[in-house]
RNA sequence: GGCGACGUAGCCAAGUGGUAAGGCAGAGGACUGCAAAUCCUUCACCCCCGGUUCGAAUCCGGGCGUCGCCUCCA
């Protein structure tokens, strides 16, 4: 099935880990998705694209893949929000799930296997936390639920800190009804006018971190293989699912914890309370979403990223290179010397890429390693073109291209494009011009071209021309 | 203060013991009628100071600096 063994970085762990599936073959993958009260922005998408890309490499090893990320679609911050803009909770749902599904597809983040919102689990978290109850873990206070930390001797392992330790360095106003500071709530008792579900305890919403432990569960049973999101959600959140679900069940919630490291603005993480973000659908107006993506796999996941717009206008030159190439090998295609053997140390240099490739992905998806392999083969590619262009040559570098692009979640098939006739009538003066040396009348056509947005190449194979 | 990371070229960024991948930008050259694209060449005292080792960007100790989390956070 696999022949790389892939190894991922586990936080719970502090250490890189072979991965291997609770079952084999299946890959469970639950992963915190986004609070739809606004637009996402390009910081938000960085987890959200490394997630898809593990996705794909674990598909293209032959795992199937249950991939499940939830919409957080009731929370204080989706009250407010509704507030000010006068709209219902539900209807800035919808928008913003909308908006996020746009964004998302622009940057080719697949669908996932299920979507849930925690809506539409209300049962399911009213029913687990009667669990937490029933256990002696929780505490109803006035309409709430608290979890009771201190009766979860695990609580603090994900984030290697007590909650003893946290103490020490907290500023946080604490709620003096709780029996801790370190208790959480699972059920938070409603005030009139707000969105309400009747539970056992009143009226009220489930807790922010609760619903993730609900859904996990409902789609992907007791053990996920994968739990994953930013690393600003080790603590509270994840530590508070892990205290939810295990403290019912038992059992670990996660086999691998897999965290994505901040993207950074103006030297600070990039969120909405700093006031630092760059949403997507305002960037994607001003790069391709091709570029965005080369981006955002330019470093490790788990090492900080900075945003600015010139490393996006960096990844988008670097881009065109690969297009170039891709480019330059459909119109070669048709040339091709059929019937030859292909530079045959060229050819097994494009097999050691194959692997070079896969074991970048598989070892902790470094992808900025795998993107190193991929350039390198650019390179090599073009230069064994100017002397070979067997079939064999354009069609396998033309395979591992796409195939490697595809696994990066970088589609760049932009389609046949046709050119206008009056395009297509000018290029042929041009040729004309050029075959009678008339060069002047030759470049004049060529910078009207270029105004209108088409840059001309010559080629030992004819004219070629592209977008640009 | 506690916990966790990080510091590699002008910029971005791989590399975790055998004397530095890749991308962007720059310089020179080749190709071209000229271009464009492409190729070749060129561009690094790996934050500092000690230590371990035949050998350190990599391991250990100590500095300096940056970032994240410490109950809104991807």
């Amino acid at each position: 099935m696999t022949s790389t063994s892939i190894r991922l970085y586990d936080t719970l762990t502090q250490q890189k880990r072979p991965f291997v599936p609770l079952e084999p073959g299946r890959v469970r993958v639950y992963a915190c998705g986004p609070t739809v009260y606004h637009h996402l922005h390009i910081g938000n998408f960085r987890s959200f694209v490394i997630f898809d890309t593990l996705g794909r490499f674990l598909r293209r090893e032959g795992f199937e893949v249950q991939f499940v990320q939830n919409f957080t679609d009731i929370d204080d911050k989706m009250i407010q929000r509704a507030n000010e803009l006068g709209v219902g909770v539900p209807d800035l749902a919808e928008q913003f799930i909308a908006q996020y599904r746009e964004d998302a597809a622009a940057l080719g983040v697949e669908p996932p296997y299920e979507s849930p919102r925690a809506t539409e689990h209300v049962p399911e978290i009213i029913a687990h936390i009667e669990g937490l109850l029933a256990a002696g873990l929780a505490y109803v206070l006035e309409g709430d639920v608290y979890f009771r930390v201190g009766s979860f001797p695990d609580y603090g392992k994900l984030s290697h800190e007590s909650p003893d330790e946290r103490l020490a360095g907290a500023r946080i106003e604490v709620d003096q009804r709780k029996e801790d500071p370190a208790d959480f709530v699972l059920w938070k008792s409603s005030r009139p006018g707000e969105p309400s579900w009747p539970s056992p305890w009143g009226p009220g919403r489930p807790g922010w971190h609760i619903e993730c432990s609900a859904m996990a569960h409902c789609y992907l049973g007791d053990t996920v293989d994968i739990h994953a999101g930013g690393m600003d959600l080790i603590f509270p959140h994840h530590e508070n699912e892990i205290a939810q679900s295990e403290g019912l069940l038992h059992k670990p919630l996660a086999r691998y914890w897999m965290h994505v490291a901040m993207l950074t603005m103006d030297g600070s993480k990039m969120s909405k309370s700093q006031g630092n973000i760059v949403p997507l659908s305002e960037l994607r107006q001003h790069y391709r979403p091709q570029s965005i993506r080369l981006f955002l796999l330019s470093a490790h996941y788990r090492t900080p990223l900075a945003f600015r717009e010139e490393l996006v206008a960096a990844s988008q030159s670097a881009l065109e290179r690969i297009e170039n190439c891709l480019a330059r090998l459909d119109h070669l295609l048709p040339h091709a010397a059929r019937d030859v053997r292909g530079d045959q140390s060229y050819l097994e240099r494009l097999e050691r890429a194959e692997r070079e490739f896969e074991a970048a992905l598989a070892d902790d998806l470094n992808t900025a390693q795998a993107q190193a392999v991929l350039f390198d083969v650019v390179r090599e590619a073009n230069a064994t073109l100017d002397v070979d262009t067997a079939q064999t040559v354009i069609e396998r570098t033309r395979n591992f291209l796409v195939d490697s692009l595809a696994t990066m979640g970088i589609d760049l098939s932009g389609g046949e494009e046709q050119l206008g006739a009056d395009v297509d009538r000018l290029i042929a003066d041009r040729e004309r011009a050029r075959q009678a040396k008339d060069y002047a009348q030759a470049d004049r056509i060529r910078d009207e071209l270029r105004d209108r947005g088409i840059v001309l190449e010559d080629t030992p194979q004819g004219v070629r021309w592209r977008r640009g």
